[in-house]
DNA sequence: TTATATTCTTGACCTAAATCAAGGGGAAAC
DNA sequence: GTTTCCCCTTGATTTAGGTCAAGAATATAA
């Protein structure tokens, strides 16, 4: 009761939607991670206004479709979607997992169509943010342009580290640095680093990394053997860290610091 | 002579420097391709202004290094360069290649550091950008703060299809994949798009994708036996475009349309 | 020009991971 | 509760492509 006024209270003037929950940016838990401490004030309530909180979806939903056309950007709120393509042969690529604080949808805006579908893993809410309104906010706030500009230089980055892993590195290589991946971006958001969820199938996973679901299979059963991991079904404890990072033959890069300024909006 | 006259005419009040060869962008042979057509006028010539032409580098030259600090993209103007990072073990990793009209340097924006060096792989000359002048610059002219971040959204696309290649498809799809993207760029840029000359290392074919040198010069050589290309050396002459498109596992979309606004500077 | 070093090609062999095949265990549906 | 289906694991076998080795062609240096 007390806790439901205080909500009331907090969304204000906003009309209640059971469809489409509006919670300003200001009171997301998340906040802190999402957006460049620059920004605040007016300007903040500028990026409010033109976010939109879209219901939950549930597992196995789209967000959105191959093909579909792009007018946003996404940030996940809670839960998890996996991106993924259609190849020739009818098959899917998994392009890409998105946990929360993390984006979706920037690969779109070069065509204006997105080469990618993206499906819940789980009960899963994510903001919308509407592109034209986004680029036209960035022409008034050189932060936010700048911020923007960062984040999709990242997302190269990103791409061009997992070319490395999918050309050149073993199946080992590979799930260590999957792994380690998944942990550190847990811990960017504030979770354990040690122990996490895996809600993305074996299927998914050996998709991603190119590899077909038997090797990942066994490779979680020798990692486990090896003392490396402890893994119940999806729920993982990473046990000796150092060791996956020597299997995953990382670059140094990849302990760099938390960046604070990685993240948008949530 | 009467060709020198003409070339100081244009020049105009711009000081003569033999390493720093400045030619304005309307000048510039590749200007229809390069810039997006509503820049004109008073904001060409802002662009002109910021854009710096660098001396031109011999091959085997370094653009930048790994780890060099971020000021500035660059676009190739002629020639070509490869970009690759090294690896744990000491190896290098080759993460592309840049054709004329291509631009290095945006997966450094976000850490400010350059991930990956830049060597060229014949004579090769470049435009500079300073990235601060191309934000501030971004910040007054919509459409060009749209333009880049198009061109950025196109890198991460193009990443991924690669990411697929690298995954998924067998060495002979990858080969083939390789040539008819190459082939792709040079028809974009107004060049042949069945005969052209491959300025880069078999070694750094296979590098790039994922492949030792070995199979790569295999596939080549079972390429010319079936009749799907000649390759001479470097030289290559695509001969059965459809059959290789059908090996490449091609999707569609690799066939779209040249999108004359894919480009920023030249 | 000859000498030396790359870069490329081809062959023989081997290994990592794919494929094929068969069970086992949870979660969702009835 | 029981049934169904899907996901995961494990084992046996096959294969694409890596590695090793050696020679040919081309480029670079002397």
């Amino acid at each position: 009761m007390q806790q439901k006024t205080q909500q009331s209270k907090l969304r204000q003037k906003k009309v209640v939607d059971f469809h489409v929950v509006k919670v300003a940016c200001k009171e997301c838990s998340l906040h802190q991670l999402c957006l460049p401490r620059s920004i605040t004030g007016a300007d903040l309530e500028k990026l409010d206004e033109i976010i939109e909180r879209k219901r939950p979806l549930k597992r196995n939903e789209h967000l959105f479709q191959v093909g579909g056309s792009f007018n946003s950007i996404y940030v996940v709120r809670s839960g998890s979607l996996k991106t993924y393509s259609p190849t020739v042969d009818g098959q899917e690529q998994v392009t890409g997992f998105h946990l929360p604080g993390e984006l979706l949808g920037l690969d779109a805006i070069g065509k204006g169509k997105h080469p990618c579908a993206a499906k819940a893993l789980e009960t899963t809410s994510v903001c919308e943010v509407p592109f034209e309104h986004l680029e036209g906010l960035a022409q008034e706030l050189p932060t936010l342009q700048h911020q923007l500009l960062r984040l999709m230089s990242k997302e190269i980055f990103d791409d061009q580290e997992l070319m490395l892993l999918l050309g050149k590195k073993t199946a080992e290589a590979r799930l260590s640095a999957f792994l380690l991946s998944i942990s550190l971006r847990f811990k960017q958001r504030g979770f354990s680093s040690t122990e996490f969820y895996l809600s993305m199938s074996r299927n998914d996973i050996a998709n991603y990394l190119g590899l077909a679901v038997e090797t990942v299979s066994r490779m979680f059963t020798r990692f486990q053997e090896d003392g490396l991991i402890k893994a119940e079904r999806k729920h993982i404890v990473i046990k000796d860290r150092e060791m996956m990072q020597k299997i995953a033959g990382m670059n140094d890069c990849c302990e760099d610091p938390v960046d604070d300024q990685s993240q948008l909006f949530v």
